[in-house]
DNA sequence: TATTGTTATACTCTATAACTATA
DNA sequence: TATAGTTATAGAGTATAACAATA
């Protein structure tokens, strides 16, 4: 029989190594990871409004704030005025943000590559089922928590 | 066929999931991540020296002294001097650092029943095989890539 | 000389509260 | 009155460098 705790274990360690590996990244463009993130979500959402961001990444406007002037002085984003609401600025990529937002993508890919991409179909199946299934179970339990 | 980066993807929820569990119980008790990590190593190795904290955690030891500083403040550990070497402290949990690392340790142990207690054996059997065979490959590359 | 821990200094991420400009 | 973003202030985690006490 397996021990649940251990494959908790093996989980966390797992997370553990590819939190390194994204380590390493954030070195060789002198990044840190919430930097990062932001960059992430501007990948996914495009040009977006501080307000947005703060709820993407689930920290305070004011944090936003901070994370926008270091990503503005590293040259990776710009802040546009926004066409239809002068209150708000649009965070836009710059050519290097651009880039820099395309090598994440690359090595996001290149990553679950050299994961798994030399496990048997048959079992990296399961292994995804196995996976899905439990994380819909702990997501519902989570809100259910915080509903209470 | 399925698709690495959507596994990868699914990795990574889980292991956001799981975090924000953690937070819960760091808010409950009034800590932060990494000091829960430091009574997380205290309660593996015993009352320890911060030179050994320091490598046991991966950070600098005057970065130990400002997390300990902080334990001691809420009362979860005590600097204890070294029987043998006066230049070193022990940091020993006290009876409520003590306790802590109990609940700590109950909660992960009742983390990985509610995560993975449901599965199947069988399918449990090749997710947790997929899982080993994925971290020894994996932190094989990542030693290769830090020794290079 | 080498090691253990601390003081000095600095940067990043995080938060709340008060404020300005605009809707 | 409400929303978008900033200034003010504060605390935690991280780092390097220099220093004291001890080995």
């Amino acid at each position: 029989m397996t021990e649940t705790t251990a494959v908790l274990d093996r989980v966390l360690h797992l997370a553990t190594l590819v939190q390194s590996d994204l380590a390493r990244f954030e070195r060789e463009q002198g990044l840190t990871t919430p930097r990062v993130h932001l960059l992430w979500v501007l990948g996914e959402a495009g040009p977006s409004t501080q307000q947005a961001l703060s709820r993407a990444l689930g920290v305070t406007p004011r944090n936003v704030t901070g994370l926008v002037d270091g990503l503005v002085a590293s040259g990776h984003v710009s802040r546009e005025p926004h066409p239809e609401d002068r209150r708000a600025t649009l965070v836009t990529p710059t050519g290097l943000g651009s880039r820099t937002i395309e090598d994440l993508v690359t090595s996001h890919v290149d990553l679950a590559h050299r994961l798994f991409g030399d496990v048997a179909p048959a079992a990296l199946a399961t292994f995804d089922e196995v996976l899905t299934s439990t994380v819909d179970r702990f997501a519902g339990l989570m809100a259910e928590a915080d509903g209470r």
